[in-house]
DNA sequence: GGCGGATGCTACCAGACGGTAGGCTTTCAA
DNA sequence: TTGAAAGCCTACCGTCTGGTAGCATCCGCC
């Protein structure tokens, strides 16, 4: 149990850290900022993490875990390759807008993370890059797919997902469950694609 | 010829701000450091440049003028509207390899722009999405694109060539000239578009 | 040959901020 | 009731760095 209130404690500090980096920076914020916002102070935050920078690192990490593992479950399943890659641009995507703010966050301040840290979140994102080649790869292979260059489609996919962060506005035209099949029908034309699901099949994960 | 040396010397400060703010961030970046790779001191970057801010501005905005004029060139070329829109992407892509550092720089030190000059470069942004949107929907309405979303098109286009600034090397395995193309026939595929064309038809711009 | 303006440097300041030491209060076990 | 440990705060420090004041130097012009 105390364990609990530890770790609710934890995400409550990530929570306003990310709210304030977010809208003003991270170098623009200070902890002050933070524990002003959560009605502590400054040393509170300091026994939950290392430095400013383990903070930096403890809200980017996860959520390029979150991507991931979006693309390696959707890629797993089971379906024609045309399925499984609309489903892993799907639940991408939903990965980016849900996390919007991490998103940003991550590839805005990469340069403040630490080393380490650095090193295994650009582990990830190759991995993340191989799952989606492979992807496109197998299409390919299967017939189902047409493309000159995969490891380029794989990037303009990613990039074209990962680009929503910057404009995105959670109050828009779109809502978020629209806007993941709508991209994941936009990347099956990209890689020529025949058949285009009309609608996602599989509302959970 | 005084005014000339003037301008050389900005652009030779803005030259060593672009490579340092690229490899360490804006914040992580002091002036003392440009000075020193300029083999001058920080108040000689004061009489070109107002602050450090007013620097960053100085290296954001002209190079999202050059994207902006770059698919305002291409959209009113003569030809196809799916010969200007593979024009329109070819050359944006050029934009962004060829001033990487800069993009890069712009989208992960925005928080750090003043402002005013925040504003200004939004509205270049504003710009772009409607011309390349305009594009879209001009194809729509000739036969020659089909798009469902026309907006959420224009975005994923531009996300997908913006975001070669995270990925693209200069030594990789695409050339500068390549990508452009390569680019612009994924995006013609992604709006639909039936002869695709398989090179570039002006070298120049 | 000296005068003035432009140019760039030395030296300095002040504020901001990450990080810490040490103490006070509260909680809980015995 | 007491002892002790956990949790959090007050108060502080040292450093870093954007920005500036004022001086030295050099060049061209009268």
């Amino acid at each position: 149990m105390r364990d609990e209130i530890l770790a609710y404690k934890r995400e409550r500090i990530l929570e306003e850290a990310v709210k304030l980096f977010y809208a003003r920076g991270f170098n623009g914020t200070t902890l002050d900022d933070i524990a002003a916002e959560l009605g502590v102070t400054k040393p509170f935050i300091y026994t939950h993490f290392r430095s400013k920078v383990d903070l930096l690192a403890a809200l980017c990490k996860p959520t390029i875990e979150m991507s991931l593992a979006a693309v390696q479950q959707a890629s797993a399943m089971p379906g024609t390759v045309t399925e499984r890659l609309f489903h892993a641009v799907t639940a991408f995507t939903k990965v980016v807008l849900q996390r919007q703010a991490n998103i940003a966050i991550y590839f805005r301040e990469e340069k403040n993370l630490s080393k380490a840290a650095l090193d295994e979140i650009n582990e990830l994102r190759r991995r993340f890059d191989r799952v989606l080649s492979a992807l496109l790869e197998e299409g390919v292979a299967a017939g189902e797919f047409n493309v000159p260059d995969v490891r380029l489609a794989a990037l303009a996919i990613g990039g074209m997902i990962s680009w929503a962060y910057t404009w995105h506005r959670p109050s828009g035209r779109l809502t978020l469950d629209e806007m993941g099949p709508d991209m994941a029908r936009l990347a099956l034309r990209m890689v020529g694609a025949r058949a285009i699901p009309v609608a996602a099949v599989n509302p959970s994960a």
